[in-house]
DNA sequence: CGGCTCATTGACGCCTTTCAAATAAGGTGG
DNA sequence: CCACCTTATTTGAAAGGCGTCAATGAGCCG
């Protein structure tokens, strides 16, 4: 039953790399180890914002400086990739074995059914973590495809529940990453209309990548229309004729897929707008 | 860091109890201990299905028989109730402590905003747990109501990770709860027309009562029409109509809440049919 | 330059919502 | 036990939103 405590030294460094990968947006911590594995690049590296979680990361551990042992943490956490657009990072049916956290690029999931029809689930930003709906199942439900190049970062699962064994941050964040999963998914339940749905798309990625240090204001589209009318559950041409809505309204300046949000606060107030 | 092995030996026991609550389904572990904190009833005992993960019940020791040391996992484990229909299990916003195991009755979690509208996002039946949402953000984001006469196995969220750190068994239990928490939320988006969800509605429930053992065929709704118009996002008077619906066509009938599915092929079938 | 995918725009139709009202069900107090 | 009130459910008719079909235009790679 607990008979394989062999790997939890080596797996203890794994568990630093979890933490990071899983926090991008906390500021570099004191990291100068080249070529680790799981550490995601700051782009606008001020982005030193306090964060709650950090306190996690560091009763781990790793704030004192994590780069001595950084060396071994790739015999657990894996660099793959690049992939490029349109690649599977995994398929559906394919036995669950790691969690992927985004480094740079852009990660999409689908399901498709029996007919072929494709149901696109999320997007996933650097800094976040795929494959968490795949632990119970055992096998990964959804295709994990690459929007654009794509560099990930791999988590054996296995060897990451084991040192969250261990590491009792480890586990903490594990079930954070969970449980913040869920409410992403149940914030979304809220848009009625397809005014707020498409506003609430832009607003979320606007946060998600202000959480990671790029500007919320202005941002790059890494999905076609079809995938975000799929997501919304809209069709491609309400998504266009939406959008066009938005720029007359001046609420926002979309060319091909470069966003401008000019003004974030008014789609916040259609957000609430929706029925009296 | 890992100074409080103190309740470890008390959690143990706790753990078990999770464990039970997580997986009502399973044919009662040879349990006749009365008053048990945490053991669900499984009225038709006959649901001895065999279930994968009853093998993780069992790494736990509990399959030997658990019955003797269940008195002391009140310590950990603690029956709650019973809450009258309409009575809050929990409210946004409250500081979160908790997980709830369903052991009778049936819980809806909703969200409220600023204007009070309120969403519905999910209905909770016996052996589900409740609460997995409110890990991250430390507090709850939904109100839990009781929509019937309810009994519940409140679980302290502290204590339960505290014993998965101590026992693998438990953790891996935890992770998959939350996995399969996101894979719900996941497989309830791909219905597309009003008719879909209805019949997913359906069938979802009819699985879910089919787990606890109870018929598949025959069930009684916990919850008025205008929870689950607002639960699939229609509006009651579609419910209703869909509803009619079914029952001209012979797919269901339907007396006030009591359910009867007719022809739980032909609405599997209707889920099928979607857009072509 | 040609072919391709992606994006945009218009017209029409169906599905769902909204508004309005009747009926049924459940609970309380006399 | 019955009358009554409140809430829940059902049904109808009309308005609006979003999807579908169709066609044009823009960007990209070979």
């Amino acid at each position: 039953m607990a008979g394989m405590r062999g790997a939890a030294t080596v797996s203890r460094r794994a568990a630093e790399a979890l933490l990071e990968c899983a926090h991008a947006r906390n500021g570099p911590p004191a990291m100068s180890a080249k070529s680790s594995a799981c550490v995601l690049p700051v782009p606008g590296a001020a982005g030193v914002v306090t964060c709650e979680r950090c306190a996690l990361v560091r009763a781990c551990g790793v704030a004192g400086n994590g780069s001595v042992a950084f060396a071994d943490v790739h015999q657990l956490v894996e660099d793959v990739g690049p992939f490029r657009g349109g690649q599977y990072i995994f398929r559906a049916g394919e036995p669950f074995r790691n969690l992927y956290a985004v480094k740079s690029g852009t990660i999409k999931t689908v399901q498709t059914d029996a007919e072929g029809r494709a149901q696109v689930l999320g997007f996933h930003l650097p800094g976040e973590v795929v494959g968490l709906e795949a632990v119970d199942p055992g096998v990964y439900p959804v295709d994990g495809v690459a929007l654009e190049s794509t560099r990930l970062c791999r988590l054996p699962f296995d060897a990451v529940s084991h040192v969250a064994q261990r590491e009792a941050a480890v586990q903490q964040q594990l079930f954070r990453l969970f449980s913040r999963a869920i409410g992403q998914h149940e914030s979304r339940s809220w848009d009625s209309g397809a005014d707020q749905r498409l506003a609430a798309f832009l607003l979320d990625l606007s946060a998600r990548y202000a959480q990671r240090g790029l500007s919320p204001q202005v941002f790059h589209l890494a999905m076609p229309r079809s995938d975000i009318a799929n997501f919304l559950h809209l069709a491609p041409e309400t998504v266009s004729r939406l959008l066009a809505r938005f720029r007359e309204r001046g609420l926002v300046d979309i060319i091909g897929r470069e966003v401008h949000l000019l003004a974030p606060a008014r789609l916040r107030m259609l957000l609430a707008e929706a029925a009296a």
